[in-house]
DNA sequence: CTCTGAGTTGAAGGGCACTTCAACTCAGAG
DNA sequence: CTCTGAGTTGAAGTGCCCTTCAACTCAGAG
């Protein structure tokens, strides 16, 4: 074992299948040196943008968004310590806000429960304390999306 | 306007479009009467299944097992306010869950970001305290997936 | 040199949660 | 009765994130 990793390594290392390694390159994620022979070779550097990726996807960002993230990196050199914190630090926000959503879903939900309403129009819908700009007449539910993330 | 909501009233009180109502009937997650002329007429009782449908979805919740839980409310009677309550008081625990994970994340970021060293692998990846059960050679990355999920 | 496991590609498939479309019919105001 | 907006259907399409497949080639042990 050198100082490359095949996609093997790299897949086993970072626990993400060989198959969305490629995917991520692909989608200009990561990218990977080619021996002669046309087969990957990931200089160790990579396990940390797929650690970055993996990371990202659980705060709920988009792959197309974390590409735009790791665009903003330097390109001529190994990004630092200072790079990578710079950009996780851009995800603290999103990651308060959606931890602060549950805990406010949780709340309501307790309340709810605990007066036995559960009709959830007086509690969560008609007040949702955030969104809802009060569009057209009656109720309104929650957030007008689910809109699937990484948890 | 009667006892009954047409499609599109119960669509503008729930902010479900009736495209996802129609697709819900289909899923049995919810149901509706049918007028002479083949169109559907919603119990209000149904308005408060989307409620529980949106909210669910929020906790993470896939549909099917949104329609497992609703397929477990009595079909003889209108649920009554502690049937809700019973049903959301059972995805408590995912969202403490999931609340929970989230917060490490935070925690987790910040302590990289503090100490600048980012590579995640020795703050959160080698030692994600409860996932990770060791498996093979090397370090492995938090999650092994990041399973979409409503947010 | 041979053999085998690992790697390569493009194209297609899959799961989830819907949305869109075409081609209708219904319901109620005027 | 007419007109129009709302409703109906099944089939197909969308977006995201990958996985699977067939049909190859590569790399390294023996």
């Amino acid at each position: 074992m050198q100082d490359s990793l095949t996609i093997g390594d790299l897949s086993v290392r970072s626990g993400v299948a060989p198959s969305a390694l490629r995917y991520y390159e692909r989608l200009g994620l990561i990218r990977a040196d080619r021996t002669g022979g046309n087969q990957r070779r990931y200089p160790r550097a990579e396990l940390r943008r797929v650690a970055f990726i993996r990371i990202s996807q659980q705060v709920g960002v988009s792959l197309d968004e974390i590409r735009a993230a790791l665009d903003s990196l330097p390109d001529s050199r190994t990004p630092s310590p200072q790079d990578w914190a710079r950009l996780s630090a851009s995800w603290r926000g999103r990651l308060d806000e959606k931890i602060r959503l549950l805990a406010k879903l949780r709340d309501d939900l307790d309340g709810c429960i605990g007066c036995g309403c559960l009709s959830l129009q007086r509690c969560t819908l008609n007040n949702p304390g955030d969104a809802l700009a009060g569009e057209g007449p009656g109720a309104r539910l929650m957030l007008p999306r689910p809109s699937p993330d990484g948890e």
